[in-house]
DNA sequence: CACTTCATGTAACTGGTTACATGATTGT
DNA sequence: ACAATCATGTAACCAGTTACATGAAGTG
């Protein structure tokens, strides 16, 4: 149950509402695990009774009480442990996969186009861990050991969105739909291979 | 819901029992989508009484009787509407990217175990693909229409073990435990780097 | 004789997704 | 006035994991 441990690190790193922790995970946190308010907020009520962390609520200064999430000192022992217990191997599964090889079966247009939108939102999301690298970490010889880990999995990101867009460049010039500078939907193009 | 979608693919490539599925799982399809026999053989029912593939039992010749699983025209015509569906974007889950991230707050030395141990891991299934690649794509550039796609999937795992495995390195070596060649469990090496 | 492989399933539990629900504040 | 953002939750459902269970055939 790893949802608990990546709030057990955000906490760490800093207190926060269940609502913060929402954004938290839409942004930065994002890009290796996701989470909806629904599943942080009924974690956070498990952790808050295991006694992972602490509430202090704060009497709304308009709306609705804030209530803070700190991780108490058996939280942190938490954290430590399962930090030295070994990553169990994670399974891939890619419906993306799943449907390119769907293709002798399926709709080829189709297909060419949703890889063309795959590969568009892979372009989008490395440029945008790449205008976070630059803006944060402009030289990254010199981080400290609070900085250096998210500094790396963040380079995680950019390798994973820079694979992902080779591998749909790739897809899409064997197929016969070579990518322009801009194309995304643009995917009629007349194709010179047909079937069988 | 795509471990049908996955089943269709397969059965729609080769007509397979329950058992056989599981052991393709393992293997070829594995590293796009994984999925235990309890899972399959759950799902291969409610497909069934679904009328989205069809079973014919052979007495079995010596054990259990075997149900061979083909896909209806009504499953051909399932996969080819959601082959035409867009594919919704994945939200990436990374257990591992979270406990490098925990580093500031866990035990170093495990997590810097971790990451090697990953890279091995990684590095033998760089190593299997490849492998695969050459027996059975020795000359990519003439395939047809319904092998394309397996080989294509076939390079997104490539791609994506290569990059999992340079990432890893990356961080062995900015995080002070320099892989050598044959280094998958040795990190005992002492680190220049002390906290903060 | 024990271990692995083939072959099939049930049941309980846990985690994730989707839908529903409320209500105040801030900006256009 | 309306929409977006802040802030919190409940409930039903669906998918995935783990544990339990059986039994025959082939191999060392």
């Amino acid at each position: 149950m790893s949802l608990e441990h990546a709030i057990l690190v955000s906490l760490a790193e800093q207190s926060a509402t269940g609502y913060e922790l929402t954004r938290r995970f839409d942004r930065s946190l994002g890009f290796f695990w996701s989470a909806t308010h629904q599943q942080i907020y009924r974690t956070l009520t498990r952790m808050q009774t295991a006694g992972l962390v602490a509430v202090t609520v704060q009497p709304g200064t308009g709306g609705p009480d804030r209530k803070l999430n700190e991780v108490t000192a058996e939280g942190r022992r938490e954290l430590a442990e399962w930090s030295a217990r070994p990553t169990p191997q994670e399974r891939p599964r890619s419906e993306f996969a799943v449907k390119v090889r769907a293709m002798p079966f399926g709709d080829r247009e189709a297909i060419l186009a949703d890889i063309a939108t795959q590969r568009e939102h892979h372009r989008r999301q490395l440029e945008h861990y790449q205008r976070n690298a630059a803006r944060n970490y402009p030289d990254p010889t010199r981080l400290g050991e609070a900085e250096l880990p998210v500094y790396l999995v963040l380079r995680g990101g950019i390798r994973t969105e820079q694979m992902y867009l080779d591998w749909c460049d790739e897809m899409l010039a064997t197929l016969g739909a070579p990518p322009t500078a801009e194309s995304h939907t643009d995917h009629d193009q007349p194709l010179d291979r047909e079937n069988s």
